[in-house]
DNA sequence: GTGAAAGCGCTAACAT
DNA sequence: ATGTTAGCGCTTTCAC
């Protein structure tokens, strides 16, 4: 009960080799009747051909890898399916794996992409370090960042504007109507979580608003952070009239609080947050978000992936940052805001 | 700038081929000396194995391949997150594919991991018939069908208790003192749609409550149907005073109506759901929810296909139910409750 | 302990 | 239009 390979095709057809293979491939140039003799012996054999010796030769396995850091974010699901379709149009085959946020498992991933030869590479790196790309730069596979940078090597990237979102969520805050603006804002040495910051500052200054420091809490894009800055904001002699979360989780962890210790979205504080949460909608009133173009995300990424695996010539680097769309549902305004 | 292959560590090292690749695979019997010099060429190389040229020789890739039917699910991530985890830890590799509930990218997804020889398939079908996998029943492949049944092969298979988990929903707002109780439920030509509501049935038998046809609503599965079932549930001259509702999107849609209509949940009425959603615990009051254990799904169903891919004979095909578990929060109680 | 060589299944010259 | 064959990079007998 051997697998039959193309040999087995041959002799049942009573061809060569090479004649199987030119008919698998649809190369043409082959009699009608000889190629319906093969086509019988594959269907009666069952034949399926093996890609890994296809490979071998080809030296091309049309696979790319995928590397996301946690596949229980919804975003990278959104993500991936950008990628996934982009590439089953061109016929490629997607590996998705998952580091779970940690370098070492990023570098065996990246390693046993590399022995499965894969032809390209999309990432969303657990360390933006990016030494442990090293081996893939080497053998000059080509690589595409996506959502998070690499420092150490010029790859093409493509990312969602950070400050641009930040900047447009702050702005809207204002254009509300509030001025006791507060940011739950991320790690400071983290890109993501420093550039949020970056955004929300550039908005108020832009509108003449000072900022207050008392406003700005620091969390780690976890929700208990969220959760817990939300309620020493609440404390203060002087709450703030809104907030700016910097990320889902701390979303999530913020809208607990609030529902917790009373504070009345819509009405005592207005609220929005970096990144789209799926019940957003259904929460009362529904969320006001940044949200930031997974898919095409996924699709621009591939777009350049392929770019790079069907061009000769090194291409010069791209960088490529979308832009984010604010959802606005109705977290923003107070139904008696405060002037 | 070719890949280094074998033979250039080889030759770099001056030893045959045969003795790189004993170091490499960690095989023994090699002179610390020779191994030294082996592992030094490798690593002025930086050589990587090419794990086709391997798996061509060994017939095995050390690769298993996992299908799940939809990635944006928020359960596949964490079946999935069970299967790579336990994977890894026995040196497998794990391709996953998403069919995107299309039974002819499932039938593609198959027939390109055959190509790949993978060693082991777990699935999650958009196609419970099963004929899609033919080819890798033939080539006697292992298979382990996870959380979906395959109707026309014999194959192990991991699932959750529908019957049961409905049963203890059910029961549960029994218990609550609830006696008119509503159920969402599936289509009925579904498995877990009809099991679901078995075990609805049978929790009502048993505590001698007669099923009222006018809360018995049949929904697709999809949020809206939940929301207009319950829009009609409330509309009875007599709403029932407890929810069950069949899966997650449609406890979604549930809770929108809920809101929208004023129907007030945890004082009017109860509700309980199958499937937990990732906001459970935030809405007000915290929602009770049936929770299948997705992540022991995966492990248990890597486990079986390992049993396979390890053992020799042909192992009897084995069923496993995992129990689910009900998640006891709020939502069921009312605070003034109609008895 | 180490090497020589066959061969995994396929493709792509090169022949015919 | 079809066949012959070398060789992709590796592992694994079988020798020595």
């Amino acid at each position: 009960m051997r697998k039959p390979t193309i040999k087995d095709v041959a002799i049942l057809a009573n061809v060569s080799t090479a004649t199987v293979s030119r008919v698998v491939n649809r190369q043409g140039g082959i009699k009608s009747k000889t190629e319906e003799r093969v086509q019988k012996a594959i269907e009666q054999l069952s034949y399926i051909p093996n890609a890994l010796a296809r490979s071998m030769v080809r030296k091309q396995t049309n696979t790319i890898g995928v590397i996301i850091p946690d596949i229980n974010n919804p975003f990278f699901p959104l993500l991936v399916s950008g990628i996934e379709q982009q590439a089953r149009k061109k016929g490629y085959f997607t590996i998705l794996c998952n580091s779970n946020e940690s370098p070492e498992i990023e570098s065996e991933l990246i390693q046993v992409l590399l022995e499965r030869s894969v032809d390209g590479l999309i990432i969303t790196t657990a360390d933006e370090g990016g030494y442990q790309l090293q081996p893939v730069i080497e053998r000059m596979i080509p690589v595409v960042a996506v959502d998070r940078q690499i420092k150490n090597f010029e790859v093409d990237t493509v990312l969602v504007g950070n400050v641009d979102g930040a900047y447009q969520a702050t702005r809207h805050l204002i254009l509300q109507g509030h001025t006791k603006i507060a940011i739950i804002r991320g790690p400071q040495k983290t890109t993501p979580g420093y550039e949020r910051f970056v955004g929300f500052q550039r908005a108020l200054a832009e509108y003449n608003l000072e900022l207050d420091e008392r406003y700005v809490m620091e969390g780690d894009f976890r929700e208990q952070s969220g959760y817990e800055c939300t309620k020493k904001l609440f404390k203060l002699n002087e709450p703030p009239t809104a907030i700016f979360t910097s990320n889902n989780l701390m979303t999530l962890g913020c809208l607990k609080a609030l529902t917790e210790i009373g504070w009345i979205l819509g009405e005592q504080v207005g609220l929005i947050g970096f990144d789209d949460l799926d019940f957003a909608e259904f929460v009362n009133p529904p969320l006001t978000v940044v949200s930031r173009p997974m898919r095409q995300l996924g699709e621009a990424a591939f777009d350049l992936l392929y770019a790079q695996m069907t061009s000769q010539e090194d291409r010069p680097k791209r960088h490529y940052v979308l832009s984010p769309e604010i959802k606005i549902r109705q977290s923003c305004s107070l139904k008696s805001p405060k002037q």
